[in-house]
DNA sequence: CTCCTTCGTGTAATCGATTACTCGAGATCC
DNA sequence: GGATCTCGAGTAATCGATTACACGAAGGAG
């Protein structure tokens, strides 16, 4: 692989000059910067990012930690994040947690010592010491989708109460009258504020909350049908189950279907999350949407504040209701 | 931040010793060892992995390019890369080329850049000059689940003709004759080859092949459902659709609901790609699944032979056909 | 014609680690 | 007791870039 001197040596100049070309120095003259140019191109030379990262002491790079890869919620989050991260000159580093305090912990270290210039983290679960760190040793941090509390770190999260109380309305406009949730882990601030808006709204719609029809699960598939399994086999089940995902409403429904249960007759089902899929769903799921897009924009505006050294805005973005089908029609579960 | 030197002058060693500890050389004493250790934990030292790279001239670090972050069967796939590299100790930054080839070459390059150790990719269409220096320059490199020709390039593929026959069996024992196939890019050695399969199973089944009832899409959900317009508004449509992959199923879908036409009765549908949702679907729909988690590991595998210096084995694997009831039942769909 | 800028360029220090080489002290062997 | 080895530790070169500083040439002002 060439390096800077070889090209150097080519173009018969030093390399202070080649590395004013390669950064847009604009004092190279017109014809040394012509024979840098076809040097480089010569010997195909790339520039080194690790040793330039090391003397100007910046990554360009952003280190993202999203709480699990195959949630499509989190794909579409990262995705988001990456375009207008790239807009901004920056590169993106992925780290999927698995939604698990270690392995999170293990990307933040990992970040740490990669130099990462930013972290935009998910918080699985508890505080844990590795993040702890990165706030009080003021790097830049920003949380994006859930926060943790004790800490004075920027977050960028979405409000999904006037979504839910949306849908508790919804259901009790059908009649319905005995809910079920799923709700995520109590450890995450997303889980908790979603279990507590959907606990207010039930009061405010006058709707009974009995204890054995919250469920907690884990935001995972797996969790979401396992407590089907226990709300369906109350001595009087839910008519309606409020899966805190859309992880766990594919576990949900997973569990419906596997006894022969009618969806939106026999039982009725509605997801957080929205995803491409529900509407082929036989009945369409009803879902509350989350605006990932802006959330993912507005998250990278904030790390650039604190790089550039703004003071930077904590955000809350508003879900959406959309009522489809999957909880029946009026007075039709029992 | 905490440098090797603050920690040496903190334990009262050379940075060289610091480096011994750091690096678990056993060429150090207990006693100062004990000191170091201690010195590291009081300033909260994190080793500088760029400085290590410069150095070592290693990074630790894949790069892994995916054709769509927003298609699960990548996801799945990154993520089994990931899981694999882990053990082995590296780390993966993942690209999203976003099915583009101009995107694709952005992250060869800033992977070239920062020093991967190795390459990891799913080519997005053609040969371009990027990809062909990485090969010149015989970077380690694999190709995933797609190659591209005239590259001796080691690859870790599916060949899905033996279940591709499967559902064409499956097609002609219920009668169907009317075919319709919405294959990916021809650009795409994946396209491609699926083609190929599916144009030759429907031979070997003695099934008529109508140019019409051919369609070409992108392996992007929009492509699915403007083929499947296309081939629902001929004056003789097929009586089933086979979608090359998750994402245009997907699209196909939407525009059969969108027609109301009923799954299974009016209209049947397959996908290459088996996803989780497919289950829910009324009828289920028949799918083809990728054997995802055993693809990322072979294809750490092989770059962990390249990385050794061992001969790499390319790779090919076989997917499974997964019968369903959106192929309608015997003679059902008109 | 001198003095002062401005411009283009090069020399060399620097970033934070790793590691070859060196060296002294103590152990081992005959 | 002297030669040899082993062990633990330190000194300093090195990786590939960036950039402060220095310097000579050329141009402009007076």
């Amino acid at each position: 692989m060439a390096r800077i001197k070889d090209v150097a040596a080519r173009a018969g100049v030093s390399v202070a000059t080649v590395s004013r070309v390669i950064n847009d120095n604009p004092r190279v003259s017109g014809e040394n910067r012509a024979r840098v140019v076809e040097a480089m191109t010569q010997l195909r030379y790339v520039p080194n990012a690790v040793a330039r990262s090391l003397r100007t002491d910046a990554t360009k790079t952003i280190g993202l930690i999203i709480g699990d890869i195959l949630n499509p919620f989190f794909t579409a989050l990262a995705r988001s994040v990456e375009q207008a991260a790239r807009e901004a000159g920056y590169t993106v580093v992925i780290g999927n947690a698995n939604e698990r305090a270690e392995e999170q912990d293990h990307y933040v270290r990992t970040f740490a010592e990669q130099q990462v210039d930013a972290f935009l983290i998910c918080p699985t679960a508890e505080v844990t010491p590795s993040i702890t760190e990165l706030a009080v040793d003021g790097r830049p941090l920003a949380f994006l989708d859930r926060t943790l509390p004790g800490l004075a770190v920027p977050t960028v999260r979405v409000d999904g109460a006037r979504a839910i109380d949306g849908l508790v309305a919804h259901l009790a406009r059908l009649g319905h009258r005995r809910i079920g949730y799923i709700s995520g882990p109590d450890s995450l601030s997303s889980g908790r504020d979603r279990t507590e808006a959907f606990l207010a709204a039930m009061r405010r719609h006058g709707m009974e909350i009995r204890p054995e029809y919250v469920e907690t699960g884990d935001f995972q598939a797996e969790s979401g049908r396992a407590s089907t399994v226990r709300l369906l086999s109350l001595p009087e089940p839910p008519q309606v189950i409020f899966a805190g995902d859309n992880l766990m409403a594919l576990g949900a429904l997973d569990e419906i279907r596997g006894r022969d249960l009618r969806l939106g007759r026999d039982v009725g089902l509605a997801s957080y999350d929205d995803v491409p899929w529900f509407v082929h769903v036989d009945p369409p799921i009803t879902a509350i949407a989350q605006p990932t897009e802006e959330l993912g924009h507005r998250a990278v505006a904030v790390l650039l504040d604190l790089l550039d050294g703004r003071e930077p805005e904590s955000t809350t973005l508003h879900a959406q209701f959309i009522p489809r089908k999957s909880c029946g029609e009026e007075g039709e579960i029992a």
